[in-house]
DNA sequence: TTGCGGATGGACT
DNA sequence: GTCCATCCGCAAC
């Protein structure tokens, strides 16, 4: 698995491209003894300071300072008192670009997931962004790590699936809301906010047939 | 289906 | 000091 990890010419492309391209790669986790994986089946884009939802808009700040880091950084950051959600940091230093991880679909350490998540279910282990980082131990240790070193990475898995990728409005914000810069896999059980998602799909067919008539 | 409590840190006044 | 943030779970409706 270590072979195939993504390498930093990876995190160097633009950041749609690369929101969009890890879908179905794998997020590997290493914490001591303990090896968590899981298929990204959600992504979301944030692009710097052309993105008023992006942290790092108002530029540079002690909590967003890895984000003007070097592509192939992690960015975690805690949100609302008990959260923590992590980023891909994408592009050269100074362009404070990142993917934030929204979802993925559990692999490796499944038990241990259902430990620190505290429920069975394996629908609801990793389905959102604060949930998967507290099922595979990612926390603020991890702020400014390498997704290149042996902590926290990426890679291309074994088995290449066929992953159906559409692309809908972000959740969870309300700055730059209307754009169209996360990325799911439409035919995975395993993303955030389900009912959300089939109204998204419902506005978009809506939509498209509308345009279609014109 | 909606609404709110949780519990922390950074930006801003 | 106040506000609010890339959210989750659960209680009440």
């Amino acid at each position: 698995m270590t072979l195939n990890k993504l390498n930093e010419d990876f995190y160097l492309q633009s950041c749609l491209k690369a929101a969009k391209s890890l879908i179905g790669k794998v997020l590997v986790r290493k914490r001591g003894s303990k090896l968590y994986s899981g298929v990204i089946i959600e992504t979301e884009a944030y692009l710097g300071d052309k993105d008023p939802a992006s942290h790092s808009f108002k530029g540079r700040t002690r909590r967003n300072e890895h984000m003007f880091g070097r592509g192939g950084t992690a960015y975690v950051y805690f949100t609302y008192g008990n959260h923590y959600c992590v980023n891909a940091v994408i592009g050269k230093p100074g362009v404070a670009h990142a993917v934030l991880i929204r979802a993925v679909e559990p692999v490796t350490g499944i038990k241990s997931m259902k430990k620190n998540r505290g429920i069975d279910n394996i629908y609801e282990l990793c389905s959102g962004p604060g949930k998967l980082t507290q099922a595979m131990e990612i926390n603020g240790e991890l702020n400014g790590a390498s997704l290149l070193g042996n902590e926290i990475y990426i890679t291309i898995p074994e088995v290449l699936r066929n992953h159906k990728i559409i692309k809908t409005k972000r959740i969870g914000i309300t700055k730059n809301a209307d754009v169209l810069y996360r990325f799911i896999d439409s035919e995975s059980p395993f993303v955030s906010r389900v009912n959300y998602r089939r109204i998204l799909i419902a506005q978009q067919e809506k939509n498209s047939k509308s345009n279609y008539r014109k």
